[in-house]
DNA sequence: GAAGAGAGCGCC
DNA sequence: AAAGGGCGCTCTCTTC
C-alpha cells in the first residue's frame, strides 16, 4: 500500500485484473478489440467439436467461439455464472467469476447445445462476450438477477431478451408452499415457517427442475467445481425454457411472464445495483439516542416493578397481580401485541411505557443502523426476490428497505448533486377492488377523489346535517375525519377478509353494532358483496385463483376452504392486479429514466421511490406519475386513479414532506406520524 | 452453542 | 371453529 491509497478495512490482493483496472481496463478492452484479426477465409467448423463443450481462454479462442457462433442459428442462450460472485460492487470481479454460455441450436425436433465456459472471465475473452450476449436469441437463466449483476459489474449490457427458469418455477407454484400447509398432524401447531421456505425453494432448485422437464444433466459427485455448476445450470436453463414456455401457455401465464415478469427481474435487478444510500452519521445518532430511550424506558418501567417489558410471561404475571390481565385476552391465551397495548392504555400508567419500550426496540433493534449493509460504493443493495410472495408481489431483504418505518425513513438520502422523491397511488386498492369485482359504485366514489369520504357522506346520509351530505371530499374530510376513518378501516378489512368479530375490535364498538355497519357497508355495494361471497366459492371448485395477469395462486389440497383460505381468494385478485399494474409501471420508468439520470430506488408495493437529478425531479416525479396512471387505466380503462407526488423536501426519503421526523423521535420516543 | 418456534415489531 | 391479506427482521424461550 502506498500511502496515498486510501485506507479499507479488508485490502484486496492486487491481482491481475485489479491491476488491468487500475490501468483502466475498459480502455484495455478496447485495445483488445481492435486485435480481431484481419478477415480471413471462411471456414465451416464443424458442429459436433463443439457439443461437448469449449474452454475460452485466450483470445484466439474467443475469436475462434466468436466465428462459431456465427455460423450456427441459436435462438436460445444460457447463461450461467459461478465462482466468486459476491464482489458484485466492486469492479474485481473480472478473474474472479466463471461464466457459461451454452448455446442452443435446434436439430430436428431437439436442441443440440454447445457449451462455452470462460474460464476464468478475462478481458481478452471480453469482445467474444459481448458478441455472444448480442445474438437475436432469448437468453435462459436459472437466478437472472444474479448473473445480470454479474454482467453489469463487468459493464456488460444485459441482453433484452430473457427468461428466468426460476422465476417461472415460483409462477407456477404460487401458494402451493404456503408456511400454513404446514400445520400437519405430529409437528406442534403454529407456523413452521422454515420448514415451507425449503420446501418451497426445493420446487425451485435446479437439479428439481431438471427432473421436472426430464432434462438430462451430467452427474455431479461432491462438491461440483465452479465450471460444472455454471455449465451445467446454463444448459439447464436452455433446455429447460422450451419446456417451460409451453407449460406457461398451458396454465395461461405465458403472455404475463414474458411481457411482465422478466423484465421486472430486469428492472428489480437494477434497483438492487442502484441500491440507496444512508445517512450513516444519522444512523449511529439513532442507534445512540435509541440506547438512551430504552434506558430511560427501563428505569421507569422499573418504578412499577416491570424488570422485562420484552418478556410476555414477566407481563403476564404482572398484569395478573395488577387484575388487568383479561385485558390481554387473545382467543387461545394472552397476547400483549401493539393493538391490546393502545387499547388498554389508559388502564394503567406503564402500559403507554410498556408499549414504547417495544417500539424503541423494534423499531432500531435492526443492522440497518449498524452500517453492516453498505458496500464500498457507499450505498446499501437490498436483494429482491420476484414472486417472492405468494399474492405474486416483490420481496426484500438484506436489508428490507421496503419495511423501513416511515419516522426513519430521512436516514435515505440522495447521491450529492440528487433528489429524492416519491410518487404514490391514492386509495389504489379501494379503487382496484371496485373494478375486479365490478361493483359500479365502489368505481364511482373511487372516481369522486376521495373513496372514504364519499362513503361515509352516503353511509350516514340519514345522520348527516343536509349540507353536510354534498360537502366536498375535503371539506367532509376536515369536519368528519372519525366518520372517514370508520369506513376506510371497514373498507381495507372487507378486502382482507375481515369479519364482524375483527371489525368490532378495531372501530372499538360491539360485535352487534358492528355487523350492522357491515351490513350497512355492503348495502351501499351489492356488487362487491356477492363477489366476495361468491369468488372463494368458486375458487373452492376450481382450485385456484387466477387474477388479471394471468397468474394462479393455487392451494395444495381440496375440499372446504378454511377461513384464511377463504380470506386470500377474496384479496388475491386486488392484491395480484395492484402488483401486476406496479410491475407494468416500473418496468416503463425502468425504461425512460435514464434519459433523465434517474434511478429507481425504493419499491413500496403502490408507491415509487426515485433518485433524480436535483434539476429535474419535478420533470421525473411528473413522468412517474403519469405512467403510473396510465399502467392503471390501461387494464382498468373505468378508473380514474390519482397519484399522491412528494418532492416536497428531496434532500431526504421522507412521509410527507416530513424530513425532520429522525430529529424528532431523537427527542422523543413516542413521536409517532 | 446452534437451531427451531413463537410472538412481536415494522411495511404495503 | 375461527375471528384481516401479503411480507422481513429481531428477540425470547425451548430444545437438542
Amino acid at each position: 500500500m502506498t500511502p496515498t491509497d486510501t485506507p479499507r478495512a479488508a485490502p484486496l490482493p492486487l491481482t491481475k485484473a485489479s491491476r488491468l483496472i487500475a490501468q483502466g481496463w475498459a480502455a484495455r478492452v478496447r485495445s483488445v478489440s481492435r486485435q480481431i484479426p484481419a478477415r480471413s477465409m471462411i471456414v465451416p467448423l464443424d458442429p459436433d467439436r463443439y457439443a461437448r463443450g469449449t474452454t475460452v481462454r485466450s483470445l484466439e479462442q474467443a475469436n475462434r467461439a466468436v466465428e462459431f457462433v456465427r455460423q450456427r442459428d441459436v435462438p436460445i442462450v444460457g447463461l450461467g455464472v459461478a465462482g466468486d460472485i459476491n464482489k458484485m460492487y466492486t469492479p474485481n470481479v473480472l478473474n474472479t467469476i466463471v461464466l457459461a454460455m451454452v448455446l442452443a441450436e435446434p436439430v430436428g425436433h431437439d436442441l443440440v447445445v454447445h457449451p462455452f465456459v470462460f474460464e476464468p472471465l478475462n478481458v481478452e475473452a471480453m469482445p467474444a462476450v459481448r458478441e455472444l450476449l448480442g445474438l437475436p436469441a432469448t437468453y435462459a437463466v436459472h437466478d437472472l438477477s444474479t448473473v445480470l449483476l454479474a454482467l453489469w459489474s463487468l459493464g456488460l449490457t444485459a441482453p433484452s431478451r430473457v427468461w428466468d427458469t426460476k422465476v417461472t418455477e415460483a409462477a407456477f407454484s404460487l401458494g402451493l408452499h404456503h408456511p400454513r400447509y404446514d400445520q400437519l398432524a405430529e409437528t406442534p401447531e403454529l407456523v413452521r415457517r422454515r420448514r415451507a421456505e425449503e420446501r418451497r425453494d426445493a420446487a425451485l432448485v435446479p437439479e428439481v427442475v431438471a427432473l421436472t422437464y426430464g432434462i438430462e444433466l451430467p452427474p455431479v459427485y461432491g462438491n461440483p467445481s465452479p465450471v460444472d455448476r455454471a455449465v451445467s445450470l446454463a444448459t439447464l436453463s436452455a433446455l429447460a425454457y422450451p419446456k417451460q414456455a409451453a407449460e406457461a401457455a398451458r396454465l395461461g401465464c405465458l403472455h404475463h411472464l414474458m411481457q411482465t415478469e422478466m423484465p421486472w427481474v430486469v428492472t428489480t435487478a437494477r434497483m438492487t445495483l442502484n441500491g440507496v444510500r444512508l445517512d450513516l452519521a444519522s444512523c449511529s445518532k439513532v442507534a445512540a439516542a435509541a440506547e438512551r430511550h430504552a434506558a430511560e424506558l427501563a428505569a421507569r418501567l422499573a418504578e412499577f416493578g416491570i424488570s422485562n417489558p420484552t418478556d410476555d410471561g414477566f407481563l403476564k404475571t404482572y398484569f395478573e397481580s395488577v387484575g388487568l390481565l383479561a385485558l390481554f385476552r387473545t382467543h387461545d391465551g394472552y397476547g400483549f401485541d401493539g393493538d391490546r397495548l393502545d387499547a388498554a392504555a389508559d388502564r394503567h400508567p406503564a402500559i403507554p411505557l410498556i408499549r414504547a419500550a417495544r417500539r424503541v426496540r423494534g423499531l432500531t433493534a435492526g443492522r440497518l443502523l449498524s452500517g453492516e449493509f453498505v458496500k464500498s460504493d457507499g450505498r446499501v443493495h437490498p436483494t429482491y426476490r420476484v414472486l417472492g410472495a405468494h399474492s405474486g408481489r416483490l420481496t426484500c431483504d438484506s436489508p428490507n428497505i421496503t419495511g423501513v418505518g416511515k419516522i426513519f425513513r430521512p436516514l435515505v438520502v440522495p447521491e450529492p448533486g440528487y433528489s429524492i422523491g416519491e410518487c404514490d397511488f391514492a386509495q389504489i386498492e379501494a379503487g382496484i377492488a371496485g373494478a375486479v369485482y365490478g361493483d359500479a359504485n365502489l368505481v364511482s366514489m373511487f372516481n369522486s377523489g376521495d373513496v372514504y369520504s364519499a362513503m361515509a357522506q352516503l353511509c350516514h346520509a340519514d345522520e348527516l346535517p343536509a349540507a353536510d351530505r354534498d360537502l366536498s371530499p375535503n371539506k367532509f374530510k376536515a369536519k368528519y375525519p372519525h366518520l372517514r376513518t370508520q369506513l376506510k378501516i371497514c373498507t381495507l378489512g372487507v378486502i382482507y377478509g375481515l369479519g364482524p368479530h375483527g371489525l368490532a375490535l378495531r372501530l372499538g364498538v360491539s360485535q352487534p353494532r358492528a355487523s350492522d355497519f357491515m351490513k350497512k357497508f355492503f348495502g351501499m355495494f351489492p356488487s362487491l358483496r356477492d363477489a366476495l361471497e361468491d369468488g372463494p366459492k368458486h375458487a373452492e371448485i376450481r382450485g385456484c385463483v387466477p387474477d388479471i395477469s394471468g397468474l394462479r395462486r393455487r392451494r395444495p389440497g381440496k375440499g372446504s376452504l378454511t377461513t384464511w383460505e377463504r380470506n386470500w381468494c377474496r384479496n388475491h385478485p386486488v392484491q395480484g392486479a395492484a402488483a401486476t399494474i406496479f410491475k407494468i409501471a416500473w418496468n416503463e420508468l425502468d425504461r425512460l429514466y435514464p434519459k433523465y439520470g434517474a434511478k429507481l430506488v425504493v419499491p413500496l408495493h403502490d408507491a415509487f421511490v426515485f433518485e433524480a437529478p436535483q434539476a429535474c425531479v419535478k420533470a421525473v416525479a411528473e413522468l412517474t406519475a403519469n405512467v403510473m396512471i396510465e399502467a392503471v387505466r390501461e387494464q382498468f380503462p373505468g378508473l380514474h386513479p390519482r397519484v399522491t407526488v412528494n418532492v416536497s423536501n428531496p434532500s431526504c426519503w421522507n412521509r410527507d414532506g416530513c424530513a425532520g421526523s429522525v430529529e424528532l423521535w431523537i427527542e422523543d420516543p413516542l413521536f409517532s406520524l
